[in-house]
RNA sequence: GCGGGUAUAGCUCAGUAGGUUAGAGCGCCAGAUUGUGGCUCUGGAGGCCGUCGGUUCGAGACCGACUACCCGCCCCA
């Protein structure tokens, strides 16, 4: 049979109260912290991620679904992609709606999404070729790290509110754009009278992204590694004090960071401050949760004009594996019905769909089946749903115009009218 | 793009040195009280053993190819 598409998958009913959660927390955090929401197309044109990305960077020129769109008889199609991120899109955004017009020096605009992302990777624990990414931007004229860190402070909230704990904090400044020039070509010196010693992992990568050697996992490497110019140590005055600043807003908030001075993040845009959130459980390698930066001129780069911004994203896939077990379980558990209707015979039938409207009008959830089976049946349906309470309907209680409201926890049962059973029911909602 | 692993019931997996009718647990269905679930017991249904080819008297087991999925590398959420 046709089956889904490689790396792809369907997010099954029983996995939703999981992912609900996550938006549902992330909806809350963005809220209380001013944030607004924005879709942005699925599609864009090719030249936007090339530019704002950039075009020598993996996630462009190897991982985007790129295809030429269908043109007129006297003009050819042109190049689009799938968005295989979305921070290009939302500074596209802000510059074409004027977001930044009519706005004092220093005003911000707070900007957050969700939606799927597409890169064209080999699949893996925690790694799809469409994942969901929520994620946020604070755009404007400031660069002040105090942004940052207020950014940061949410999400330590939007962690917590999760009970996602176990997750490390890295942080990192990677200078000016300009800058980072001298410092590869600074790095490369280094590496280069140690080159035959390294793994032929890092002699690629010295070639294609020196900065790579830093993440090499091969014990060999390491005694060299440890010895090379980090960017920390070469980035420009301005952006030490930045990142000065930015460290004590996060220790005045009481938010543990460890200063990682080799810690790179793959997209071009990023300058200055850079942060990733390491997360440990049931993500295989993939253990980033969360990634984000300043990109301040990210805005010129795709024809826009000056501004500053700072952003970060995370994959929903990985946050919702991430969530520990206990909580899971009881997320699903909480999922539940309020209520079950059993009923037998034809005149229960037809009060059992009266009924179940009354009480879904007093806004309980409520399921029942259409179909009459033995009552044996029913009640074990019943439990398989997890409902709280099982209304039991039969022609004695039509008759006397109340039903048995049973407990299924504690088995208890009582014969009451439809007011008595809205009541016990919201009163444990 | 490269490397490793797996493919047997709806699900998770066992299947010994190739040998008759392919197993378990869970789930499902039916029963053990007539209008009461969970727990227990009894019985039952359900499988071209991923596909194609090869070795063999004989293949779920061995070999090859293909496909799919999983995991890792690169890179990243």
């Amino acid at each position: 049979m046709i089956q889904t598409v490689r790396g792809t998958r369907d997010i099954l009913p029983e996995d939703m109260p999981l992912w609900h959660r996550v938006e549902e927390v992330a909806r809350e955090a963005f809220r209380r912290y001013g944030f607004q929401e924005i879709r942005t197309p699925i599609i864009e044109k090719t030249e936007l991620f090339a530019r704002g990305v950039g075009e020598a960077t993996d996630i462009v020129h190897k991982e985007m679904y790129t295809f030429i769109d269908r043109g007129r008889e006297d003009r050819e199609g042109e190049s689009l992609s799938l968005r295989p991120e979305n921070t290009a899109s939302v500074v596209r955004a802000y510059i074409q709606h004027n977001m930044f017009g009519g706005k004092s020096d220093g005003e911000l605009t707070r900007l957050y999404y969700i939606g799927p992302m597409f890169r064209r990777e080999r699949p893996q624990a925690g790694r799809y070729r469409q994942f969901y990414q929520i994620g946020a931007e604070v755009m404007g004229t400031s660069d002040d790290p105090v942004i940052e860190a207020e950014v940061i402070e949410m999400l330590d909230w939007f962690l917590k509110e999760l009970k996602i704990t176990n997750t490390t904090l890295l942080v990192n400044s990677v200078g000016e754009p300009r800058m980072r020039a001298m410092y590869l070509e600074k790095l490369r010196e280094a590496i280069k009278p140690y080159l035959d010693k390294l793994c032929a992992d890092c002699r690629y990568r010295f070639e294609t992204n020196a900065l790579r050697v830093f993440d090499c996992k091969n014990e060999s490497c390491q005694p060299i590694i440890v010895t090379l110019p980090v960017i920390l140590d070469s980035i420009d005055e301005a952006s030490r004090e930045h990142f000065e600043q930015f460290k004590a807003h996060l220790d005045a908030r009481g938010i543990a960071y460890t200063v990682n001075p080799r810690m790179v993040r793959g997209l071009d845009y990023y300058s200055r401050t850079a942060f990733e959130i390491d997360g440990h459980d049931g993500l295989g390698a993939q253990k980033t949760l969360v990634g984000g930066g300043r990109y301040d001129g990210l805005s010129e780069t795709i024809g826009g004009p000056p501004m500053k911004g700072f952003g970060f994203a995370f994959g929903l896939d990985r946050m919702v594996m991430s969530l520990p077990a206990d909580e899971a379980k009881r997320l699903r558990e909480a999922d539940a019905p309020d209520l079950f209707i059993v009923f037998l015979g034809d005149v229960a039938r037809n009060h059992a769909f009266k009924i179940a409207r009354e009480l879904r009008l007093a806004g309980i959830e409520v399921l029942l089946e259409f179909e009459e089976r033995r009552m044996k049946k029913a009640m074990a349906q019943a439990d398989k749903s997890g409902a709280r309470y099982a209304l039991i309907l039969g022609e004695d209680e039509v008759a006397q115009g109340k039903c048995q409201l049973k407990n299924l926890a504690t088995g208890e049962q009582y014969l009451l009218a439809l007011t008595e059973i809205i009541a016990m029911v919201t009163k444990h909602a």
